[in-house]
DNA sequence: AACTATTTATAAGA
DNA sequence: TTCTTATAAATAGTT
């Protein structure tokens, strides 16, 4: 239809085929939207040219989401139906094992759930249950014990920085006694005596 | 085109529009055959009769999968991508929980976990399981009660059943001897015997 | 983007 | 559905 007839094969002219594009595109299209309303059709024409442009035609009382769950169900093609059962049925197995580690939870917490228990069950729950607590005990004593031989050294360390400090001060006393007696300059003895207390103790913030 | 020009509206003749269909549906698929060739484009062509009937021309290049996936991108209509984000979400979080859930039970256990544990967060754990096994304990003796109290009930029944046989026993024995003296019937006393020995007990099987 | 000669699609009828 | 055919519509090549 044209003044010439041309062979159906691709169009190697860049330009004659986008032209061409355009011109059977919107050609195409309106064939499609007669044939949704002559026909009460339902149409989806999606197409993307040469250079990857978009164009599209959707009837208008439907959706491409709507056509093409159709046409899954028609085609029995399931593409992404697969990935989507194989998600519901990990969450619904991690649901399950939810549950139960729920369950067990309360069992060991003696909330309720005893009841389906029978006595041999119960049995070796409550001694599981004896020897779990041991464990925590156990870790307890032991976190005590550390923190006592923290403390221990500690109060060590305070012990000695104390002792070093009288000592320290003692002789500043003595320093301050001879100076002020040689040169009557008492009131510069308190500077003095913080400037060296200070250094003196450099471990006292360290002893944690 | 054709012997006369049509209105651009449904065609309310059922077997008119089917005709109609069908001839342009031949066309539009011809239409989209040539476009694809002609001009080197990707074309997906999904229609539905009236009638529910599918019909689909998709270039020999691609596939439906393929142009929707595309679609998707270029639209950034997500269509599928919400529902399965959510999944997704709903299924990290079940995750989450189920570790939070296997971390309590292994800390309940004893088994590890019970170095991130501070002194008083050990302590706490430590009385809340003396009162979980104290709880369980209580269950257990709980079912031995009920156990030991069944157990005497059916004694106690069985001692009563024994002593009505044995007063059964007695009677039976004397009338045997009263019968057999006075009437010397004695090879009839078995079966009188056996026939007040049965009805006689009819709860011995409901001692359970 | 418009024109138009020609091909193609198709409505109506068989 | 298919064929026929007159006619409407689409479009290839041109401007």
């Amino acid at each position: 239809m044209g003044r010439g007839k041309i062979e159906i094969k691709k169009i190697e002219n860049s330009t004659n085929r986008q032209v061409t594009y355009s011109k059977r595109r919107t050609g195409i299209m309106k064939k499609a939207k007669e044939l949704t309303v002559l026909c009460d059709a339902e149409v989806s024409l999606i197409m993307f040219s040469s250079t990857r442009k978009l164009s599209e035609f959707i009837s208008p009382s439907t959706s491409v989401k709507k056509i093409f769950d159709r046409y899954q169900q028609v085609t029995g093609k399931q593409l992404w139906q697969h990935h989507y059962e194989k998600m519901q049925e990990n969450l619904n197995k991690l649901k399950d094992v939810n549950n139960n580690l729920r369950r067990e939870i309360r069992q060991r917490k003696g909330d309720d759930d005893l009841d389906d228990l029978n006595i041999q069950e119960l049995r070796d729950l409550e001694q599981n249950m004896e020897k779990s607590v041991k464990a925590v005990r156990d870790r307890k004593f032991h976190v005590i014990c550390t923190q006592t031989d923290t403390s221990k050294k500690k109060i060590k360390n305070l012990q000695e920085t104390h002792k070093f400090l009288l000592c320290e001060l003692d002789q500043i006393e003595l320093g301050s006694h001879f100076e002020s007696s040689s040169f009557g300059l008492a009131n510069r003895s308190s500077h003095e005596f913080a400037f060296r207390f200070q250094p003196s103790t450099p471990n006292l913030q360290e002893g944690r």
